[in-house]
DNA sequence: GTGATTCCAGACTATACGGTCTAGAATGAA
DNA sequence: TTCATTCTAGACCGTATAGTCTGGAATCAC
């Protein structure tokens, strides 16, 4: 048989992630992806093609860490608007570093081709995902008593993309963490 | 004495703009500026500089004429809830193409290299300048009693900024203006 | 008309980058 | 040991692009 890998492709793409969230797609070039993830070049493109493959797989990865982070967070508190605060007040407390890096998924899509539709498609997918994971909560803070059965849980949950979105673009142009905290404080009293 | 200028320096500048707008600093090419803007490269080194001292013109202008515009809606509208309402509205109600494009200053700032000062200055001065025309149409709201004089101004300025820049990436993302209008008519519930 | 200036078109330069290919060393199963 | 496979290092190629330079035509004040 063959000599094995004798890098780690999960950490080598975590690696590439970490590479295109500071720096953007079309800054990042080939050879400091090279450098930071530890792998030759040709051994760069058998195992993840070209750049923008590696850029994709990177957004997956991205989206599978976050979303699930965000996921278990409000399934483990028992109030739910506590854990939509948890969210908003977390991303106001980050650090400056993590303020200035932002969203991935928010810099693909500022940054990306319109007429690139395989990555449209993928973060249109994403954001759906996101906005159902906030209205399954919201249906369960319905249940709970704890939310007004009059308001709309889609409604909710988008408006809640939509916030945390704004709050990203925000606290990536000015790492002001009592600003973003006033935001957090009213776009929370929305919850009642 | 010298020959005149044979184009009209503001109106290709609107020209560039345009051309940023929808296409991005980094993908925009010198030739589609000449192109676009009617103007040899000669002349368009010597009248505006580079592809960057262009770009930062353009910017200048764009907040310039967009500032100016959303003053006057909320100065001109007596009351100023139906004035932010005007205003998260009228995005939610643009052309798919509007959406598609978006706003070119969120986009500066998702594009934006971190180290790059003035550009970075100039959006944050930017947001300032947003910030203020907000606070003082709520501050009028409260002088009116339209608004409870217990809400904070700024936070809610920062509110609107937020909500603003969520709706474009996310108009930006897919245009679809139900969505955007539950959202709005989330966010301008807090004006109470 | 004259001369200074600006116009346009296009050649030219320097650079950067994505991607392919070559060559030899390292590895591991049969 | 053998041999297929993967590794690293780096040469090489094609392309795109920002910016400079050249040259000749057009324009305007005097």
């Amino acid at each position: 048989m063959a000599r094995s890998k004798e890098f780690d492709p999960e950490r080598a793409l975590a690696q590439a992630m970490d590479v295109f969230w500071r720096v953007g797609y079309e800054k990042t070039s080939i050879e400091v992806l090279m450098r930071e993830m530890g792998v030759a070049k040709q051994s760069l493109y058998d195992t993840f093609g070209g750049k923008r493959d590696l850029y994709m797989k990177a957004l997956a990865y991205y989206r599978d860490v976050t979303n699930g982070e965000m996921e278990r967070l409000l399934a483990k508190i028992p109030s739910v608007k506590e854990g939509f605060a948890k969210l908003l007040y977390g991303l106001a407390g980050e650090t400056p570093e993590q303020h200035e890096r932002g969203c991935l998924l928010l810099s693909a899509n500022l940054q990306r081709d319109p007429s690139d539709v395989i990555l449209t498609d993928f973060l249109r997918d994403n954001q759906a995902r996101v906005e159902a994971i906030f209205v399954k909560a919201l249906r369960r803070a319905q249940k709970q008593g704890e939310l007004s059965a009059a308001q709309d849980p889609a409604a909710l949950g988008r408006f809640f993309v939509v916030t945390i979105q704004g709050m990203r673009a925000m606290a990536r142009l000015k790492s002001d963490r009592k600003a973003l905290e006033q935001v957090a404080r009213v776009a929370l009293a929305i919850l009642i």
